[in-house]
DNA sequence: TTGAAAGCGCTAACAC
DNA sequence: GTGTTAGCGCTTTCAA
């Protein structure tokens, strides 16, 4: 076994050297960093100055070993392609780092299952772990309690009713689009499905046919990607706009899909958008409001959402249980849906 | 101080329960874990079989304190709304993760300066920081260095020439940009910088600059978008088709910048590209492959930077030093280049 | 309000 | 080849 190396072992300052520094001992040291502890107020500030000049910070490593807390916070990112989660990983970071909280990050690629890069973080007892876009085999989910790490999910509903979520209300999301739609004047609809069995694929679908059938139109068709990427979408869109009857608009389960439908409809079949097909997607991000794309989409509140989840972080690791919370998505008026063309008899004039 | 929560105390196995349950000394279990030890090859065995039924991991935590290595390694990411980044993470995390390191992840934001998440960092530990798209204060580079963690930067040369850095042949890519828009007959030629005092910047500058210089055309102008975004992509795209003599072809600092560009070029000018103008990118992104941009550009090889980087951490945490290294660049040819449009007397068909 | 002492989970000398 | 012991850096009883 390799020994530590000595040569270069860093002088890091530890509470003892603290201790003896200030003729103290490691005890008080140790309390002064703490607010719930009995010390004089001066004692306090001496130790803390002292630290300040010595570059003293207690080891969070050591520390974990007593209080079974290690302010880690693990965040498995299943699709960081997405340029969605990008823009919420930052924020969260970014947030979690404000209050003293670390991230550590964990990706399924080629080279590791989730379940195993799982295990390798619950070895390092994050005190709350939350899932981007994630879904846990049950398997992984079990190992997840037994570790007592409290999950929260973030855009997606957790089949276990016992996990926390935050995600946007697919729901009315979807109903938004289909009632834009329908005011526009369209009857035929389709819906692209991004990954057929997460949650938001089938409540984005749900308030969509949903009002659909209120309004008396037609059940959309639903046309599987089977999965969020631009790639689905371009083949989603080759596939669903070939077909004999053209719908007259799409609403894509998320803004990259949509973007590939796009470019499928303009250059295998030289659609004009919107003129000859409306397309709406879902997230908005940032990409959706180039001039290239001018994407009409829904509107996920990501800087409402990510703050609330580390407000959950903090009850998560208090062990409070706080209910699933869902935001509301506001629809974004762009340049990708429009009234269709009049066919046949123009319809009579009443404005 | 709030007292570790018993009640939900995680049943966690321990190296002396499994030493308990297996009636040996705990010295003898953990010697298991480790191949450089003395230990009779059948009682390694029974150890590790009877620790994989009960689940028992080392915890990584309480080792650190010993061995003085973490098995974590902090990532640096400055800026993961271009997308190339998060192609590099999703490989480097999971590359790390196959071989039994976890990553700790650091951004800069709002909330949060680059060096108070550092220092967040670097209590942790880590056994090597890796650097992506960041440049350190050197007041930061400092507390690395006194903290002990080795510095990998990967698309950065940093100042200091001490520190280990994996890179593309930025030079030699800007001549290949160089070399193919002169072939095709380019005269006027530009190129739109992103941050002005990174390297990339700086390197990519020197080998389109030098080419001109070789093969005798007027040396470029230089355009400063003063950052790597769509956004200032498509506003230096302004400025400099807005000029008097609007340049031929442009050079952008990544690929972000050229579709941001294009996008101006189109919009703002209404001009076709390739025809009325020429635009080539850097690093070949996803994204730059789609037929909405089907953009010209020089691809960086992620794939072998990255597994390089990850030997490197390897090699770090060993403290070698290998020197740094530089991988070459292919230049992909799109659909975003070509020759200028021929104007007064056409030149002598010679072919 | 403070200090002494025990111990978190683990590894590494050193003896046997 | 294995067990005993000490101790990593820290927090937390308990007693003073």
């Amino acid at each position: 076994m390799r020994k530590p190396d000595r040569s270069s072992t860093s002088l890091r300052v530890t509470v003892k050297d603290l201790a003896r520094d200030l003729g103290m001992s490691t005890a008080t040291v140790s309390r002064a960093f703490y607010d719930e502890t009995t010390i004089a107020a001066n004692t306090r500030r001496l130790v803390l100055k002292r630290a300040g000049e010595l570059g003293y910070r207690p080891n969070p490593l050591a520390r974990s070993l007593i209080t079974k807390r290690t302010k880690i916070v693990g965040v498995v990112a299943a699709d960081l392609v997405n340029p969605f989660y990008p823009e919420v990983l930052t924020r969260l970071t970014d947030r979690l780092q404000a209050v003293d909280l670390n991230v550590m990050l964990i990706t399924a690629g080629p080279m590791t299952s989730m379940d195993d890069a799982l295990t390798l973080l619950l070895q390092y007892r994050p005190d709350v772990t939350i899932l981007l876009a994630a879904t846990l085999s049950s398997a992984a989910a079990d190992a997840c309690r037994r570790a007592g790490t409290p999950l929260i999910f973030i855009n997606r509903h957790p089949a276990d009713e016992n996990s926390v979520a935050v995600t946007c209300d697919n729901v009315a999301g979807g109903a938004a689009v289909a009632t834009h739609l329908i005011d526009l004047g369209h009857a035929r609809l389709a819906y692209v499905a991004g990954r057929p069995d997460v949650s938001t694929t089938v409540e984005r679908w749900n308030g969509f046919a949903a009002v659909c059938e209120t309004r008396g139109v037609a059940s959309p068709f639903c046309e599987n990607a089977g999965t969020f990427s631009y790639e689905a979408g371009y083949a989603a869109g080759v596939r669903l706009l070939g077909a004999a009857a053209r719908p007259q608009a799409v609403f894509c389960g998320n803004d990259i899909l949509a973007i590939g439908l796009m470019d499928a409809a303009r250059r295998e079949f030289g659609l004009d958008i919107p003129r000859d097909l409306s397309v709406v997607g879902f997230d908005d991000i940032g990409m959706a409001s180039w001039p290239s794309h001018a994407l009409t989409t829904v509107r996920q509140p990501v800087d409402q959402m990510i703050d609330f989840a580390v407000d959950l972080v903090g009850a998560a690791a208090r062990s409070e249980r706080p209910k699933l919370t869902c935001f509301p998505g506001t629809l974004i008026l762009r340049g990708t849906t429009a009234a269709p063309p009049r066919t046949g008899a123009a319809p009579p004039v009443n404005a």
